[in-house]
DNA sequence: TAGCGTCTAACACTTTGATGTGATTTTGTG
DNA sequence: CACAAAATCACATCAAAGTGTTAGACGCTA
């Protein structure tokens, strides 16, 4: 079975040469190419291609749209960007939209091949830098446990529950512990952690 | 220059496969390798290499808690995740700890060296279900997005507001609007997220 | 134009949250 | 043992949040 392939790129140049690149391989067969993400949308619901590659920074849309519309009708559909950007706002954006990998344009054909049968197999074919960048994203969020430190165990317990919106009385009696002693904990949790409310307690402590 | 590695992995057999594996290569050089965490972790930060591959499950402790502990002290390794595992906890733990590559156990000899120097280039080397055991990470945070949608413009500005920690009267004068209508928008999205507290609205939509 | 949704605003009232000041008991470490 | 840190509880007070109800102004559209 040969891997249905759309392309989704206003560069003409760049866009025939990557048909004929794919059109190459046995296994490969590119059904459609599209230079703007309207014609796109309105056209790959009928033909379920495999895996759609996707420029960002089109005339006439972002592909990344083009991706948050039509992943929901095509679930099974991998769709791997092709873009020069490199910045956060864009490779999350089209992470979230629902793309499934993202490559950039300085990427060789070989390797382009090779995250094309790497999306259908189940990976998530992915520039090294761009990798590099959403492992980051993970490792930041670890600031949280240094905040945690200085509270003590019973006082993070607290804070837990507050991250659950429970109210006083009912933290009171999940701990079995008086409403009292919640307050008292909650002032010392807020005392440290320099905040004057719940919710700057929580973005400080587990916040973004 | 050549690379200088360390291995941390307790079966005997796969470590010295792998470090004759490193020898064999001109530009790279295996300058350790240990049977157990312990060990790594007291000698690793005189050795400074420039990527450490770790084995995550060993008698005497977990290789995460190793990167945990030894990337602090080394900013400039790079951490190479070699596992059998692939459940989310491990490869999330394991990026928070501080590992910037994840590569399951099963990876061919000439994948692990394309590794090494892809980590050593800025890149971060994943197996391809990994990451998009990753990746899906990130897909499942867009429900926010559905939920938002049903909030008017003027709703969800309130819920940034809201979610920054601002009092009523702070955001009705970031607004240039009533105090009350500050209420009246958020009782409506109470009612439309079916919550009754600040807390409860921000875990609905923006909910981890 | 009549109706719908949105944004705006007000008033009254109850509940919850935050803060100040105090105290007793338990637990762990030098 | 003695001291410190942590956990427990109490009372008082004010600020903030949440709830019920009502209503005018605007824009869109069936």
């Amino acid at each position: 079975m040969s891997i249905q392939i759309a392309m989704l790129e206003d560069n003409d140049g760049i866009r025939n040469t990557l048909v004929s690149l794919f059109n190459k391989h046995e296994n490969l067969h590119c059904v459609a190419d599209f230079d703007n993400p309207n014609e796109a949308v309105r056209a790959l619901p009928r033909l379920k291609p495999d895996v759609v590659l996707v420029d960002i920074h089109m005339p006439g849309g972002s592909g990344i749209e083009a991706i948050r519309q039509l992943k929901p009708i095509l679930p099974e559909t991998q769709f791997i960007v092709f873009s020069v950007f490199e910045d956060n706002d864009n490779i999350f954006d089209a992470l979230t939209a629902g793309a499934t990998g993202y490559l950039v344009k300085s990427t060789p054909p070989d390797k382009i091949i090779e995250a094309i049968h790497e999306v259908h197999q189940g990976g998530s074919p992915m520039s090294s830098r761009i990798a590099r960048k959403i492992v980051a994203n993970f490792q930041t969020k670890k600031s949280e446990a240094k905040q945690l430190e200085i509270l003590t165990a019973r006082e993070q317990e607290i804070l837990n529950y507050l991250s659950k919106g429970f109210r006083y009385k009912e933290i009171a009696s999940s701990m079995f512990i008086s409403i009292e002693t919640v307050r008292t904990h909650i002032r010392n949790i807020y005392e440290k952690l320099q905040v004057s409310s719940r919710t700057d307690a929580l973005n400080k402590v587990f916040g973004k």
